[in-house]
DNA sequence: TTAAACTTTCAGTAATTATTGAAAATTAAA
DNA sequence: TTTAATTTTCAATAATTACTGAAAGTTTAA
């Protein structure tokens, strides 16, 4: 295979994965195309690279900066802005789990922790069923927030430290 | 709060934190419905209580029970279907990272695993950051692959049983 | 200031994904 | 068989989400 087939191989699969996990698309692509990229790239570069929008390319990445996944880079004499990506893959991941965590997993645990509050007849089966699931769903949510916290901090504690080291 | 309108924050909160993680959002609101009731109950309960459509609640239930989130019971002298959700979150979890793992992850491992082959000249620094970032991402995927593979066995293994205790 | 180089915004449109509803298929009892 | 109860399918449509492109905004240099 040639290394340009193989480009757009990489970028269409890291785009796919990422329209599965609830990255846009074109977000994931840009990201790729970043990712194997050697040096800083302008806006011109990635519109045409990946066939997109003027429009498109800047807000895809603004929200890559936003992510924490991608960064600015201004040349000395220059006005055009270029971009790079981090490409160390512990940080791209620890990255994604902290802002999907922030974004989706506190909202949802922050609801179930008020549902877990109603307070109904212990004799109802709807009612015991309810709770008994809430609270259920409520520890489950918990538990991999807590996974995530303890995943983003593994660097810092010893014991979990070690055993991360396992997938690194 | 009324146990009714709870009922409903969590079917939405439910459906949200699905559709936001690759899972459609009605798929998870009738998950969600059949989590917080006792009983089985039939297709048309859940048009109703959902008002969906009968050719979307067919389709979903299928697939929920294609997930292996949910099973069919059958009446004896009924001829309706009548449909219960596994309510033991460790199996939902357990589930549903079976299933992503086999749809999602295992197709882009194969991919990465093809690309990592592509052959280039090692001082062409696009190859070089192409090869290496490829190789990274693939074995990124790779552990995140062992990480689900670990969790589903979990139970079995004596070490990663007692630590995964913790999260249960 | 003016102008050129560039970035940002957003209304309109396109593409994608989900849902409906009615017709077809299936099942089982009469 | 026929009929009634039920499930399944799928073309048409609705809802959602993503993208475009041109106009407005910003920045810097002359």
């Amino acid at each position: 295979m040639e290394l340009e087939e193989a480009k757009l191989q990489f970028i269409e699969a890291w785009g796919k994965l990422g329209s599965e996990w609830g990255i846009n698309r074109t977000m994931a692509q840009v990201h790729a195309l970043l990712l194997i990229t050697p040096e800083p790239i302008s806006t011109e570069e990635i519109m045409e690279q990946l066939s997109i929008s003027r429009g498109n390319a800047n807000m895809t990445i603004r929200d890559l900066i936003n992510w924490g996944l991608v960064e600015k880079q201004l040349k000395p004499g220059e006005r055009k802005e270029y971009f790079y990506a981090d490409k160390d893959t512990w940080n791209i991941a620890r990255q994604v789990a902290r802002e999907r965590r922030k974004r989706e997993l506190e909202p949802v645990i922050k609801v179930l922790n008020e549902l877990t509050k109603v307070e109904g007849d212990s004799k109802d089966p709807a009612y015991k069923t309810f709770h008994k699931t809430v609270k259920d769903i409520n520890k489950l949510a918990a538990n991999v927030d807590k996974l995530f916290v303890t995943v983003l901090n593994a660097e810092e504690s010893w014991f979990w430290g070690s055993i991360f080291k396992i997938f690194k």
